[in-house]
DNA sequence: GTACAACTTCAAGTCGACTTTAAGTCAAGG
DNA sequence: CCTTGACTTAAAGTCGACTTGAAGTTGTAC
């Protein structure tokens, strides 16, 4: 496969493909003349690695876990602690949307005004409730 | 009010102050010689500005929202629009630390064995689930 | 045999929210 | 009078994950 078929199966731009190289996460089997050729595992591989990076790991960590392979080679120590994380942004998240959803359609004169609002923003302020981040997600065409 | 008692009471870094009021998120009520001086409602805005990032605004949504006298001026619509986006993360966050969970615990000889752990690749490959981010959060120390 | 699209490299740029650094200003205390 | 320390500014640096740009190489179709 070539660097091109590897954009069409897996939606990742080359730009991406070269950078993941350079960072060690994938590997391309060989050239053919001066262009990469990648093996048909580097799709699974992509796929786990935005997977690691959905779970909110850095490239880094998720170089760390990948075996010299490309197989997986997770310590399941770091999984659970990594779902903690996550539970603890859910409860901060629902709370969240909770707050938001109240606030738009409360009857209070300003949002000043309104207890859940306020409790709310106690929250923000006490620094309990942290970021996230929903990307825009650039879309590619996938070729005819 | 000078700078340093902000920070204290907010927990917020003078840089972050001077940055705030640089992009027009908050104001000072004037200068004590060459030193900011901010009123209490300082407080509260700050507060705002801190849910409104929770919330995943970006800073200049957040300047959008404040009205010129500092009191939020929040069109309700949007509220109920990021309350959309916080529920659609929260339920890709709840697949992702089930299968985290999963994972951690599956008896299956690799990851890859694991009929779970494949779903999740597919559907972090698919782009189902986005990324988020929690950061590590540097604390300070607020003055006796 | 040559044009051209698709690849290549390497360096630099982007985004967002800050932080850091360097150099300067100023009020108060010894 | 002069140091000290808390403030000030403007500009540059940081982090992470890429993208973009410029300039060079190549397989392939005509």
């Amino acid at each position: 496969m070539d660097i091109s078929e590897v954009v069409n199966r897996s939606g990742v731009a080359a730009s991406t493909l070269r950078y993941y190289e350079e960072k060690g996460l994938i590997h391309s089997v060989g050239r053919q003349g001066i262009r990469r050729q990648f093996g048909a595992s580097v799709l699974e591989q992509l796929a786990l690695i935005a997977l690691g990076r959905s779970a909110g790991f850095k490239l880094d960590e998720i170089a760390q876990m990948m075996g010299a392979d490309g197989r997986p080679q997770i310590d399941r120590q770091l999984l659970l602690n990594k779902a903690d994380e996550l539970d603890s942004s859910i409860r901060k998240l629902i709370a969240m949307r909770d707050g938001l959803r109240h606030a738009a359609v409360c009857s209070a004169p300003s949002h000043m005004e309104c207890p859940t609002f306020r409790r709310l923003l106690g929250l923000a302020a006490s620094g309990v409730i942290d970021g996230h981040k929903t990307k825009p997600r650039k879309r590619h065409r996938l070729g005819a």
